[in-house]
RNA sequence: GGCCCGUUCGUCUAAGGGCUAGGACACCACCCUUUCACGGUGGUGAUACGAGUUCGAAUCUCGUACGGGCUACCA
């Protein structure tokens, strides 16, 4: 009744951590906050010919950026562990012998080559892709085919072998996803999976089942991929430990990219990222860009992912981890898959950094300015340009493009902006508004901008004329906010010596 | 090929038998702004197709088409 919640996350550790891993992360850590339980991240590396070096400290890395961090981990430990498959190799064989003595299962001695065989010889125009199953089974070398005596033998001699589930020939297996209702297959339709490799390492199918059992998980999300294999685990949850204590499955819609399913190559080609944060293959030193380092911020990110896909049914869009923790239900996610929309993910960037508080922003900001070279930024003023500016920041990293100036006095201006309408009066002008600036005691945007105006008036001059020759005098170029903005910013000594120094050179 | 899942504006989605099918992103126009943005107002734009059930269907049923997944000693 009040069972424990208890939510796993399972990735492979073979490279970066891709938007749909990290949604169905998002939706496992939702779900079990919600209902105060504990979200588990196992690492699933059973096979060891794919595993990368450094991939599991890098996806704990992405969880943790994006604020989800997981109960139980094998970087932080938890009282299930170990969390790593591999080093829960022991464990298996014990349950898949067990399914061999109940006669669920069977040792296969087929060699890749006699596998190979059967796959070409049993190919015909109706069935490209025959399966190990029933079909097959006694043509094959297994426990079931063979005597008990063979099989002795083959066993004793120490002949490399598999254990393969024996699916029943005909039975429906009908199941309730969380997302999908219900779900029936035949079991004639699904193979005898091996559960065991002839290395000792269990595959997927009686890794998820065993870990699942002696983890005490309440709750599986996983994605759509594994809906077809499903049928194999809900039989193996029969076999071994009784469908009562199966965890609910609930199987979320792939995420898809400009053409099918969102790949590693769509970030590259069409200039978006795909990783949570920056992953550099160490077997490739291929590098694909992250989330985190493109300038996203983590409150961004998980709203975005969460929209993907899921909607609270009113028309809120914007959602902090509380409230998506709050308002989060299984049910409510679609069953559709959803095409990633990297104008929109930018759309929800913007508008988080246009929430955001001043001095939130304030460290990752002064980061990337020491990042560029400029350090020791006054945090008064840094936090002045930042509510000045953040309006106008699609990503962080905007931060520095939209603000330098203030840092760093422009050594060259946009000088063909202003050139061609030089004269006389415009130097007078700002000689003018250099002597009125120096004598100002109240260096204010607002009354910078009325003494601007009645010396410009007093001149004949429309504002309009020398607005922008002011702006490329203090930023060198056309862009940057509001122009007496910036040199309240900029303060009088600065503002007056860089209209001087921009003078020397109209 | 077989099995499973899916299909509402270009994209993400709302509407769970009943108003002119609503919102957001993007796009376009106008306003604001003597830079660029932000912001404001408005606009273009969708129920894949065909049957059936019903007084009434985006919604329920069936078929077709299209898309996706699986079909490994990969996860």
């Amino acid at each position: 009744m009040d069972k424990r919640v208890r939510v796993r996350f399972a990735p492979s550790p073979t490279g970066g951590l891709h938007l749909g891993g990290m949604r169905t992360v998002l939706y496992n850590y939702l779900f079990a906050k919600k209902h105060g339980g504990d979200f588990v991240l196992r690492i699933e590396d059973t096979d060891q010919s794919r595993y990368v070096p450094g991939a599991e400290e890098y996806i704990y890395n992405c969880l943790k950026w994006a604020g989800l961090e997981p109960n139980e981990s094998p970087v932080n430990g938890g009282q299930f562990g170990p969390y790593r498959q591999s080093d829960r190799k022991d464990l298996y064989r014990k349950y898949a012998e067990q399914l061999v003595k109940d006669g669920y299962a069977y040792y296969a001695f087929d060699t890749p080559e006699e596998l190979e065989k059967m796959r070409h010889d049993f190919k015909t125009e109706h069935n490209p892709s025959p399966q190990y199953d029933s079909s097959v089974r006694m043509k094959m070398r297994n426990s079931v085919s063979l005597s008990a005596d063979q099989t002795e033998g083959l066993l004793n001699e120490n002949v490399k072998h598999v254990i393969r589930v024996k699916m029943p020939e005909h039975e429906t297996i009908t199941f309730s996803d969380m997302i999908r209702g219900k779900v029936s297959f035949d079991t004639s339709v699904v193979d005898d999976k091996v559960l065991l490799k002839a290395d000792g390492m269990p595959t997927y199918h009686l890794a998820v089942v065993v870990d699942d059992h002696l983890m005490k998980i309440s709750h599986a999300f996983r994605g759509e991929e594994w809906l077809s294999s499903a049928p194999v685990h809900i039989l193996l949850w029969k076999y071994l430990f009784g469908l009562n204590e199966m965890p609910q499955w609930a199987h979320l819609p792939l995420i898809l990219g400009p053409n099918g399913k969102l790949s590693k190559r769509d970030g590259a080609k069409y200039g978006f990222p795909v990783f949570a944060m920056n992953w550099t293959d160490p077997k490739t030193n291929e590098l694909t860009e992250g989330f985190k380092e493109k300038g996203f911020l983590p409150e961004a990110f998980i709203n975005l992912l969460a929209l993907l896909g899921w909607n609270d049914g009113t028309e809120q869009e914007i959602f902090t981890k509380e409230e998506l923790i709050e308002k989060f239900s299984i049910e409510r996610v679609h069953s559709g898959g959803a095409k990633f929309d990297y104008e929109k993910a930018k759309w929800f960037n913007h508008e988080w950094i246009k929430k955001s508080e001043v001095r939130s922003l304030e460290p990752e900001v002064r980061t990337l300015f020491n990042e560029k070279g400029i350090t020791d930024i006054d945090s008064f003023i840094l936090e002045k340009v930042i509510s000045l500016v953040k309006d106008r920041c699609t990503f962080l990293t905007d931060f520095y493009d939209h603000s330098f100036f203030f840092f760093k006095a422009p050594e060259k201006w946009d000088v063909d902006a202003v050139k061609p309408k030089w004269n006389e009066a415009k130097q007078l002008f700002f000689a003018e508004l250099i002597r009125n600036y120096e004598l100002s005691n109240d260096w204010k945007a607002t009354s910078l901008e009325n003494s601007f105006k009645e010396i410009a008036a007093a001149n004949q001059i429309k504002p309009g004329e020398v607005l922008l020759p002011l702006r490329i005098m203090l930023v060198g170029g056309k862009f940057g906010p509001g122009v007496f903005d910036i040199a309240e910013i900029l303060g009088k000594e600065e503002t007056i010596s860089r209209i001087k120094k921009a003078l020397t050179a109209f």
